[in-house]
DNA sequence: CAAGCACTTTACGTTAACGTAAACCTCGTC
DNA sequence: GACGAGGTTTACGTTAACGTAAAGTGCTTG
């Protein structure tokens, strides 16, 4: 995906136990990341993220970052933004949601796993298709090497 | 992902030993993959697939139906049609391509990997993640149901 | 106090991957 | 020979997920 793709090098983006207080601005978190504020932005504009407001200025704490890291990653996994919402904010909404809600989300869960399955099994095929082809190329490279 | 939570149910489309030879019309590979005729006229038009024609009709053969299918895995783990067609014609380019082209498969074929690494990564964190989200709420069930 | 940097809002632009509609062939069949 | 089912081309429309540009705010540093 140009999506994926250009995502190669994840940043090591740990945070130490002690810090669990800390802050961040927009631009700090989109470094971590590697995406744009304007993504960040948007995300919040989709409803998933809710940063904190001090004037005007958004400070995000180390929930929001978690939410961000969830959403980047169930994007890479081609889950869309409002898929990656339902979850995110039931999730939310959980210690004190009532039955038909955690009922709910219980099914959401249960269809994201079996999804997950299907990826996974697209995967392996995906990978023994690679080997496939890779093996190939590198006979063919054998050959040219052997009548030169 | 819209796109991947509308596939709920992949269809079992293996093809007998013996119809190897078989053909078929835009309709039946549609039905077959559950996509639409117009989606397999795009992939065409970029370059995906390359039907044989008799008169105006368009006649898939095993080859063209192998394209399709690594198509749609690929676009279910998030590749655009773009990287999709860069290996799938690469690959026909194979038997007798030049030592330059072949290195440059095997670059891509290496990228193409990383990725795959990196998703199975992400849906290990996505599966714990879901997990974790599903025993709260089964908890959070189970002291509802307590109560009342 | 000017300059610069990081942030803000508003709003229009862009790209990929199709959807949808119209208008046209070409069969087999009733 | 009408017609219905499948196919065809052409072309404009749509949606998600941002990109990009303009114009303003607020701090701090020389």
């Amino acid at each position: 995906m140009s999506k994926a793709s250009s995502e190669t090098g994840r940043k090591d983006n740990a945070v130490p136990l002690r810090d669990k207080q800390r802050t961040w601005s927009i631009g700090e978190l989109a470094r971590m990341f590697e995406v744009t504020p304007r993504t960040i932005r948007f995300y919040e504009q989709e409803g998933l993220i809710a940063p904190q407001r001090i004037g005007q200025k958004r400070i995000y704490h180390t929930r929001d970052r978690v939410r961000l890291k969830l959403t980047l990653r169930g994007k890479r996994l081609g889950f869309s933004l409002a898929e990656i919402r339902e979850v995110i904010t039931m999730y939310d909404a959980m210690p004190g949601g009532n039955a038909r809600q955690l009922q709910r989300l219980l099914e959401i869960l249960a269809e994201r796993r079996e999804e997950l399955d299907r990826q996974l099994e697209d995967i392996h095929l995906m990978r023994m298709e690679i080997d496939n082809v890779d093996q190939r190329a590198r006979e063919a490279l054998r050959k040219l090497d052997q009548t030169n």
